[in-house]
DNA sequence: CTAAAAATATTTGATATTCAAACTAAATAA
DNA sequence: TTATTTAGTTTGAATATCAAATATTTTTAG
């Protein structure tokens, strides 16, 4: 078993348990999986276009379309044209929206605690760089 | 800005990131996400009932009996009922079933050669040792 | 030893998720 | 001005998912 291998096993778990988590907050909550993903976004942007938006999750701007309408439905979110460029699309999150991203966002906040109350202040420091590199240079 | 709040967001913008990088190895391949995350499981075990598998992946046992059914379909996979509890399957993987897992586990650990390739040695270890950490006491 | 309870897995019915491809409308380039 | 590109939506189809109901088997309690 070289280090690669164990790396990639334990991203996997790492990924996995994440994404266990999040299945089985969503599920005792008024949202969807992919609305959840779509307000954590929108949470930390105050605009964003469609195509920003999807490319952000990770999916195309059809699938994208569906999950604002839903946002919208429900009075999450709403577009808004700009004058600049008419095809362009801002989505923003409603007062509402907000709310329920923040009920989110706490959850994540939380299992976040969870997590660095097994680590010393040293390696969350380091957990917290390698994280940043990762996340610049590989997506 | 705590620190909690910072890592909540690299977290979440990690956990984008590998959902994406899936996402679009997926499709340009046979696999479905589904498949690939069973297949994913089922490399790593020589032989798992339905619920193991399904607490691994994070979903249902319901929705586990659809992928398998899917994986079995097409010759990936197959179930094993046992003599002791005849109420369990055990779902293992056939040789064609080990190739795709093969394949596709390939294109992950290219993802973490590619991740690691922007950290040190030291930084390798301690996100390594982290990582085990948080997996075996969070999730 | 039987009847009740629990456990494993599947099925059902409904909704949600997703993609590729076709399409609309607007902006940009030739 | 016309052709091309870009942003976003729609369409049609396949997958993914859950909760609840069911079937089968095992375990527990009386």
């Amino acid at each position: 078993m070289t280090i690669n291998e164990d790396l990639t096993h334990e991203l996997l778990a790492f990924f996995n348990g994440f994404s266990s988590w999040e299945n089985s907050i969503v599920r005792t909550s008024e949202l969807t999986v992919s609305e959840a993903h779509a307000l954590e976004v929108l949470g930390e942007h105050n605009k964003i276009n469609m195509k920003g938006l999807a490319h952000r999750l990770g999916v195309t701007t059809g699938t994208t379309t569906v999950t604002v309408d839903r946002l919208e439905k429900k009075n999450f979110a709403h577009r808004e044209s700009t004058k600049e460029d008419r095809r362009v699309n801002l989505i923003s999150l409603t007062d509402i929206g907000k709310k329920a991203f923040e009920e989110h966002h706490d959850y994540h906040l939380h299992l976040t605690e969870q997590m660095t109350s097994v680590l010393s202040d040293d390696e969350i420091d380091q957990f917290l760089k390698t994280l940043k590199k990762i996340n610049a240079e590989t997506f």
